[in-house]
DNA sequence: CCAAAAGTGTTATTAATACACCCATGC
DNA sequence: GCATGGGTGTATTAATAACACTTTTGG
């Protein structure tokens, strides 16, 4: 093959920004690498694209690998590419986030990847452009969430409006108005009050909803709005 | 270097989306190859990334040998990596788009390269997956020209409020109350009237205007929104 | 019985939209 | 003098933001 610049050839690499929320807020997940090259330094999780996957495919992998996650929402933040970003050796890297429900992933793995939540206003200095590439998602998840419901991937499968709207709080470093917040969500159309309750956060308990995903795939191809 | 993969190594590419303007429209410049693989089918310009350039850089040469301009507006789309994608071999290809003043470019090299400008709602079919990404960068270019005033970059240095309109009404497929569209971008106040006009299009004439750079930055730091 | 969180509508403000006529000039 | 495109303000409507009290129940 003529064509290709067989002279020029580069590793790629994937690196994931992980998301979670719990009542603490919004965190995302990082290494402190055990490992060569900068050991002991904290970074995302990444590794390297192989042959036979996709780069979308490697990005789900290498999730998985961490977090023993399948089926997460991810989405491509886009590729960085500066000649001398890792010292090591030249490579590019196509950083992805995933939002994650953080109540549910494998422990064991975490642990042996020596990975840990922290809150994201307090992400400790991540290695190569890491630190960037946290800060462009995060401005993506803040554009997105403002105009498609992608926060319920970061809550369980029920959870309840207070719930939602402390996410939303976090996401935005912001206080929302509770009667507005809720009739945006209801007027929406896409959550289903399950008629039960949740009591662990109050004891008169708080109705547990659902995101109906048909309803609102649905409204996306009548074309949906939803502001903030 | 151990800890590389030398094994996993991809041959790298940018591909540009090229926006101009005139008073046919909005358009994409696109390539006739008359080089394999895929000859005499269309394509965006494209290159392989080269060892000693990012890959920012790395578009912006791939620009200049098809259009000889330098210093121009250029945003990452995103990566696109599928195995199958590029059937002669792997290649990981990242797009770029460009916004050009469609006045101003290297005819003699636009032609060595065999490419024409064409309607952006009339693009023929494109080899491998430039589908994508010129469909990719024009949901871009809309969600962008409505919060940030990037349209200036398709228009010559002094342009006429009835030409800015025309461009949105091309971005958007649409039509504006001239009134309300006068409002808006005066009040964005980065508007200069030159007090020259331009009668090129109209017995009366239309005063030209200059975007100020220096007043948009200012009012980026302090917070713009800037509705469509 | 009271503390703590959940739930519920209405008004005021602000932003977006709709709309029609006069102006300047080249032919 | 008239056809062509340029320029201007106000009223309506819709969206957003502000705001306070009642309900439930475990301790």
């Amino acid at each position: 093959m003529g064509y290709y610049d067989s002279e020029n050839k580069f590793n790629v690499a994937v690196d994931c920004i992980i998301f979670g929320f719990d009542d603490e807020g919004l965190k995302i997940l990082i290494l402190k690498r055990n490992f060569e090259p900068a050991k002991g330094n904290w970074s995302l999780m990444g590794g390297f694209l192989q042959k036979d996957e996709s780069i979308d495919e490697s990005a789900a992998r290498v999730l998985k690998e961490l977090t023993g996650l399948t089926n997460v929402y991810m989405e491509q933040i886009g590729a960085f590419g500066e000649i001398e970003r890792d010292p090591g050796d030249r490579v590019i890297s196509i950083a992805y986030s995933a939002l994650i429900n953080i109540k549910e992933y494998d422990k064991a793995l975490v642990e042996k990847h020596n990975a840990f939540w922290v809150k994201y206003n307090n992400i400790p200095d991540l290695v190569f452009d890491h630190d960037e590439m946290v800060k462009r998602s995060l401005k993506e998840l803040r554009r997105k969430a403002a105009i498609q419901p992608i926060g319920f991937n970061l809550l369980p499968p029920k959870f309840t409006l207070p719930q939602l709207q402390r996410l939303y709080e976090a996401i935005y470093q912001t206080t929302l108005d509770k009667r507005n917040f809720r009739k945006k969500m209801i007027e929406m159309n896409v959550l289903e009050n399950t008629g039960e309750k949740d009591k662990e956060s109050s004891k008169r308990g708080a109705y547990l909803y659902r995101f109906n995903k048909e309803k609102y795939e649905q409204l996306l191809h009548e074309g949906l709005s939803f502001g903030l």
